[in-house]
Order: C-alpha cells, then sequence, then structure tokens
DNA sequence: AGCACGCCGACT
DNA sequence: GTCGGCGTGCTC
C-alpha cells in the first residue's frame, strides 16, 4: 500500500440536499484519507442526525468552526473522480447566492435522479460474445448433438464484431449454451462499455441549402467569433432558416472537436430537433430531457462527461451537463418561459447558460422570432450582438395579418361568419386551417340557468372546465376533477348550460360544418397517449386540406407546409392580463402561431378574432412588427420603472389559513425596513390571482430596486430570517429572484 | 427535508 | 391504561 505524501485536508464540507443554507463539517477518517484523494464535487455518504445521507464535497478545509469532538467522520466516499467539475461547482455556488437557494438542494439539482441516489458514475458494462480462432474455424456438425450450442456458434461466427448481451437474447439464444461454448475454448467474453446514444449516422446526410445573404451575415459573424465569451442573438421571423444556421455554426464546431448544448423548450421540440440534426450531422447526438428515463437520463449524463457526445440537445436542466469541451450554447426559443423553473429552485437556465459560458469562455447565441424583451434590451445597448433575419428562406413570404371585428356579429362557437367563409375558401384551394384558441376542454364555465350558480373547484378559487367527451369537470390548476352533472346542486333545476368554448368544442363544432374534412385537435388532452402527437401530425401530412385545432402547442415549433390559413379565435385573451408581462407574452404567442402561415411557395392569411381591433398592441402587430411592438413595450417599461430597467425579487408565501400568508409577508416588509437603502421600494403583499390553490392562499411581496447589488443584501437578509428565526411550518414561502410571473 | 421527542384525544 | 395526532427542535 502507498503511503501518500499528499497531505490531505482533515476535515471536509459537505452540501446535503436540505432546505439550509450551510454545508456540514466531517472529519476524513485515516482509512479513506491514505487510498484516495478526496476533491470538491465529490459525493460522500455522511451521518446526519440519526440517518445516513448521501452529500456532495463543497471544498476541504484545515479547521472548522465545530468542535473537533462534535464532528463526525464520513462513512464512504462514493466516487473516485469529481461528479461536478469545478466549473459547474461554481455556477451551482453562485446560482445559489443569485437565487437565494440552498447550497444543497442546487447542488443536487445539477446531478441526474440517479447519482442523487448514489448510483454509480460509471458507465454500465455488458456482455459481448466473441468467436475464437478455433471457433471460427470450428464446423457446427461437430456439434450437431447440442443444437442450442449450433445455433449459438453459427450466431457468434457470423458477427465477427461480437455479439451484444442484447442481441443474443433478442435473437432468442441460449446464454448456457454460450458458457458451454466458452468452456470448449470456441467463444469468449468481454466486458464493454455500454453506450448507447441517439440513433444517428445510419442514413444519408443531407445536402445543406444554399443561405440567403441575412443568415449568411448572421453566420459568418458566429463563426468569425468562436473561441471567446460573447452572447449573440439571432432574432429572425419564423420561417428565416435559423435552425440552418446553428447547423452551419454546430458544424464548424464538431469538426474542430468541441461540445456543443443546444437548449430548446419543454414542449415537445427535442424529438424533432434531434431529427433535423441527425439529418444533417455526422456525429453523437444525446437527449437530456423530462421524458426520458432516470437511467437514459445517467447514460446521457456519462456520454456527456465522457466527451462521446458531441451535441447535447436539452431542456432547462442541461445546462447542468458536465460539458468539457464547450464550443458553443445555443438557446432556442430563447423567450420561453419554460426556462425559469416555477418551483423549488427558481433558476432561469439561458441566464445561467451565459454564465455558464462566460466562465468556460464560450459564445452563446440566443434564437427567437420573439425575442425576450430581458434580450432586446440587451441587444439594444449592445451588450448582445443582434443579428436579425427579415427575410424567409427560399421563396416563402410572410403573411398578411386581418383583424375580425367581432363588435356585433353572431358568432357560431366562438367564429364569425367571415372566418367561417375565409375557411372555406382555404379548404377549397385543398389547402390547410389552423384553428388556434389557448383554451383546452369544451368549455370554461358550467352555470345554471336558473339561479346562476357556476362550478366552482373545492380547492381552488376558479371555475372548473367542461371536459364533455371525458364526462368531466377538470379544474386545470390543481387538477382536481370530478364527475360532470346535469342538475345544479343549489336549486335542483336541470338547465345547465356552458359559458365560452374550448378547442373540444370547437372541433366538435366544425365536424358538421366541414363534413369531408378531416378535423384534428392538437392539445394536451388528445396527445396525453405516447406518440398521439405523432399519429396526429403523420394525419395531418398525408390529407391535403384539413383543419388543425389546437392550444399553444400548436404554435411551437411544429411546421405544416400546407397550413395557409391560421386563425386566432380569441387575440384579446391576455391583453387585459394584470401582470405587467402579459402583453408582451400574448404578442409572442400570436406572433409565432401567425408563422405557422404559409410556409412553403404558398401565400399566408392570418385572422385575429378580435373586440379591441383599434388596441394598440393588435394594431401595431398587424400593421407593424413584433420588433416595433417590443420597442415600444420597452419605453413603458422604462417610464414605468420596470423590469428589465429595474430589478425585482418577489417573495412568495402560502398557508392553508385565510390571511396567515399575508400577515406573515407583512411581518418580513416591516423587518426588512430598517435595512434599506435608497431605490429599494416595496408592493404589497398583495394577493395571488387566484387566492386559493390547491387549498392554499397564496400572497406575495415584490421588492424592487434599480440596483441589483441593495436588493441582494436585502434578500439575503430576508432569506437568513426565513431560515433561522421564521419556524412556523403552516406557512410555505419561496423566494422568487427575477420572477416571470408576478401573480 | 427527515426524524425524534413530546404532550393531549379515542380505543384494543 | 396505550396508539397516534402533528407542533417543535435539531442535524456537522
Amino acid at each position: 500500500m502507498q503511503e501518500t505524501l499528499l497531505t490531505t485536508q482533515p476535515y471536509i464540507k459537505v452540501a446535503l440536499p436540505v432546505p439550509m443554507r450551510r454545508t456540514f463539517d466531517y472529519k476524513v477518517p485515516k482509512a479513506i484519507a491514505v487510498r484516495h484523494i478526496l476533491q470538491p464535487g465529490m459525493r460522500v455518504k455522511v451521518p446526519f442526525g440519526k440517518s445516513q445521507r448521501i452529500g456532495i464535497i463543497e471544498s476541504l478545509a484545515s479547521e472548522s468552526d465545530w468542535d473537533d469532538a462534535q464532528i463526525k467522520p464520513l462513512s464512504a466516499l462514493l466516487d473516485d473522480a469529481p461528479v461536478l467539475d469545478t466549473e459547474i461547482l461554481s455556477i451551482c455556488e453562485w446560482a445559489a447566492r443569485y437565487y437565494h437557494h440552498p447550497i444543497g438542494e442546487v447542488l443536487f439539482h445539477a446531478l441526474p435522479v440517479l447519482l442523487r441516489k448514489g448510483e454509480s458514475a460509471d458507465f454500465r458494462t455488458e456482455t459481448w460474445w466473441f468467436p475464437s480462432e478455433t471457433g471460427l474455424k470450428t464446423p457446427l456438425d461437430e456439434l450437431k448433438r447440442a443444437p442450442r450450442q449450433v445455433e449459438f456458434l453459427k450466431a457468434v461466427q457470423q458477427h465477427e464484431n461480437g455479439l451484444s448481451q442484447q442481441v443474443v437474447s433478442t435473437l432468442g439464444l441460449a446464454p448456457a449454451a454460450g458458457k458451454s461454448l466458452e468452456e470448449k475454448g470456441l467463444v469468449y467474453r468481454e466486458q464493454r462499455q455500454f453506450l448507447k446514444m441517439a440513433e444517428t449516422h445510419a442514413h444519408q446526410k443531407q445536402v445543406p441549402p444554399i443561405l440567403n445573404d441575412e443568415q449568411q451575415v448572421a453566420t459568418d459573424h458566429i463563426i468569425h467569433n468562436t473561441g471567446t465569451f460573447h452572447v449573440s442573438l439571432l432574432d429572425g421571423i419564423t420561417g428565416s432558416g435559423k435552425t440552418e444556421v446553428f447547423l452551419r455554426v454546430i458544424d464548424k464546431l464538431i469538426k474542430e472537436d468541441k461540445q456543443v448544448l443546444v437548449m430548446v423548450p419543454e414542449i415537445g421540440l427535442t424529438p424533432q430537433t434531434l431529427k433535423r440534426f441527425e439529418n444533417r450531422l455526422d456525429t453523437d447526438i444525446v437527449l437530456m430531457h423530462s421524458n426520458m428515463t432516470d437511467r437514459e437520463r445517467l447514460d446521457a449524463w456519462l456520454l456527456c462527461r465522457q466527451g462521446h457526445a458531441k451535441v447535447i440537445i436539452g431542456t432547462r436542466s442541461a445546462v447542468f451537463m458536465p460539458i468539457k469541451n464547450l464550443g458553443m450554447i445555443i438557446i432556442d426559443e430563447e423567450h420561453d418561459a419554460s426556462y425559469k423553473q416555477q418551483d423549488g429552485f427558481r433558476y432561469h437556465a439561458r441566464d445561467l447558460a451565459i454564465k455558464q459560458a462566460q466562465s468556460a469562455n464560450a459564445p452563446v447565441l440566443l434564437a427567437s422570432a420573439t425575442p425576450s424583451f430581458e434580450s432586446l434590451n440587451n441587444a439594444r445597448q449592445q451588450k448582445f450582438a443582434w443579428l436579425k433575419l427579415r427575410k424567409r428562406a427560399g421563396s416563402a413570404q410572410m403573411p398578411t395579418i386581418e383583424r375580425v371585428d367581432l363588435r356585433g356579429q353572431t358568432l357560431v362557437h366562438g367564429l364569425s361568419e367571415y372566418t367561417l367563409e375565409t375557411m372555406k375558401q382555404c379548404l377549397a384551394r385543398k389547402e390547410q386551417v389552423l384553428v388556434f384558441l389557448n383554451r383546452r376542454g369544451f368549455a370554461p364555465t358550467l352555470m345554471c340557468h336558473e339561479c346562476g350558480w357556476i362550478a366552482a373547484c373545492d380547492h381552488c378559487d376558479v371555475n372548473m372546465t367542461v371536459h364533455r367527451k371525458a364526462n368531466k369537470l377538470h379544474c386545470h390548476h390543481c387538477d382536481h376533477h370530478k364527475a360532470l352533472i346535469f342538475e345544479c346542486p343549489e336549486c335542483h333545476s336541470r338547465e345547465l348550460f356552458t359559458v365560452g368554448e374550448g378547442t373540444e368544442q370547437v372541433e366538435a363544432a366544425l365536424i358538421p360544418l366541414f363534413k369531408d374534412t378531416p378535423i384534428l385537435r392538437i392539445d394536451r388532452d388528445s396527445t396525453q397517449r405516447k406518440s398521439a402527437l405523432t399519429q396526429i401530425t403523420q394525419k395531418i401530412h398525408e390529407h391535403d386540406q384539413a383543419i388543425l385545432v389546437g392550444t399553444q402547442m400548436l404554435a411551437k415549433g411544429h411546421h405544416f407546409p400546407n397550413v395557409t390559413l391560421v386563425v386566432v379565435m380569441d387575440a384579446d385573451a391576455g391583453l387585459f392580463s394584470a401582470d405587467f408581462r402579459g402583453m408582451e407574452r400574448t404578442a409572442q404567442l400570436i406572433t409565432q402561431v401567425s408563422g405557422r402561415a404559409g410556409r412553403a411557395s404558398k401565400p399566408g392569411q392570418v385572422l385575429l378574432q378580435t373586440y379591441h381591433p383599434d388596441h394598440e398592441a393588435i394594431e401595431c402587430l398587424c400593421e407593424r412588427s413584433y420588433e416595433e411592438f417590443a420597442l415600444e413595450g420597452l419605453q413603458e417599461r422604462a417610464d414605468l420603472a420596470l423590469p428589465p430597467f429595474y430589478h425585482q425579487i418577489i417573495v412568495r408565501a402560502e398557508s392553508a389559513d385565510e390571511w396567515e400568508a399575508t400577515q406573515f409577508l407583512t411581518h418580513l416588509r416591516e423587518m426588512l425596513m430598517p435595512y434599506c437603502e435608497a431605490g429599494i421600494g416595496f408592493v404589497g403583499p398583495y394577493s395571488a390571482i387566484i387566492v386559493r390553490k390547491a387549498g392554499q392562499h397564496r400572497a406575495l411581496l415584490s421588492i424592487k430596486s434599480p440596483k441589483r447589488g441593495n436588493l441582494h443584501r436585502l434578500a439575503a437578509i430576508a432569506s437568513q430570517w426565513l431560515e433561522q428565526e421564521f419556524r412556523s411550518r403552516k406557512i410555505r414561502f419561496a423566494i422568487d429572484v427575477d420572477p416571470l410571473e408576478t401573480y
């Protein structure tokens, strides 16, 4: 045994997955210190209270603030190499401070679930079978008394490069036969790393199309500036060929043996992006998203860490992938709200990605047809390079947007006569219509004709949505559901009727109106079954004319080349939102869904049904552009002292009691008052728009400041107080830094 | 977050 | 008499 000369530090500071903003000190036992070099980022098993827990070494220390006798020794070291490298570790430490979230929870968040549970961070191995030299030459009839062995040997002889255990079992071969052959020296076994990449390489790569001048300028700009940190905003209208720009840049980087992280929003864009990429790139691609099993995620993580995976396509949590040789981070649909985690550790993946690229000295490419106000502001101030693509790739043209004034109109299930007529014309040309309504279910309200009773959720302050096909009343906020009723529980009248319409109703209403046209609904309800979406999209491609009815799922990514008419049924939804970001979100959604119209050689048309045709935002989107809308919106934000000009932190509290959450936040505000520096402003406590959600009463306290520094100092005081002084468990609270939702 | 300790209601 | 409710305190 080698007596190590390395003087290992006697203590380690360990982060544990507990809601406490501190680490715990442990001793390193001699037996471990002698055999291993401990490093930050390795996992350890430690005694904690009465139980054993897995923790992560945050740092090594020569002394401790604790009395040596009180410090327990760690029980086991779980890794020979850190599972969190120094870069990820420092990003996590930064994030823990910035988002005022406990370090242990942050570090554990950065690991795949199986590693949090103590699973080995090595590749799985798999048995492979090979023929020996004699085995190759042995004629099969020598073994004819053992038919299973004949079968096995035959298969192995045909696969000189070996047969994996997996193939052996799919071929229906008997492992016992293999064992017997091994004893006879005819075959041998080997343990090999189990690698599972996304299926790739197999097919012919597509020839890259010719770039238009705008795409070329953008591509050149990005390619000439690789190798150093900077952020570019690829602000390109739908159909302008942003993905093509990604592909050119990625192709160049993987030829330099760099790895590229491509982030996509949560809603099912990964398979589509993967397909597009593997048709073009001759390299190893892995995926990382929430539909994968824990094992699949760990495999992807390992492939990434080992450097085998060159392109990593993933959702929010992929920012924590262990990338050794980062060439670039691309964030597609950078405005998408799913990049911000909405519970627990409320980080913004876009912002962390930028931070990470900075420390790896790699560039970041943000892409969107509807950039967030934050990114546009950075582009305008020249913190980001602003690369505009304003032309559609190929011969496609931008759709015309037309407002349909609903005032005084008779509507058929929410559709005006003019809309229906335009739909007929479109279908007659053997083209497809996309009807967008961001409300699933049959109707948002069920009401009693006699007494005015409305079906409300028992646990939330919202109406229950009618789902007629499923015969259910469903709460879209807490998932509570019950059977659909036909008698008013208050006055026992049987005259219940629905108010408003959802996608289910529109689908049902269109069937008799367009008898020979396939009508396909795309929302969370119709695509719940795995592969349902693929089936629906297949149907869409099979038919010339079709009507697609759907929610925002339709607005993202998927392109339907034969859609030439887009109908936005309720352009007013979200126009009068209490949240100051409501308008931004509405404009993005309308612009995104409008972009689905007329992508190929056929021109597109968009109808916006509205009761407010003269509303500034609607007018601006129709007559001018998202960019102009956004620049005006930014000016308004500046005038009203709102983000991104002011910085905001929101403390959220919830409790079963009606007033406790509000009282608690009032108490918090009073406590913070004496620490307020100039510029700090409080709003609230105020109630959430939906006061009661899943039985919890929710209140918020907003803190604003033009300076980040004093805001964070205040938040640090608040979080310390919340953790140390505040003991009641009846109230749950969360600190939300740079919140996207303010109600 | 877990987990134990501790003091008050309905049960073999 | 106890089983168990969850309020409170602690974890290197």
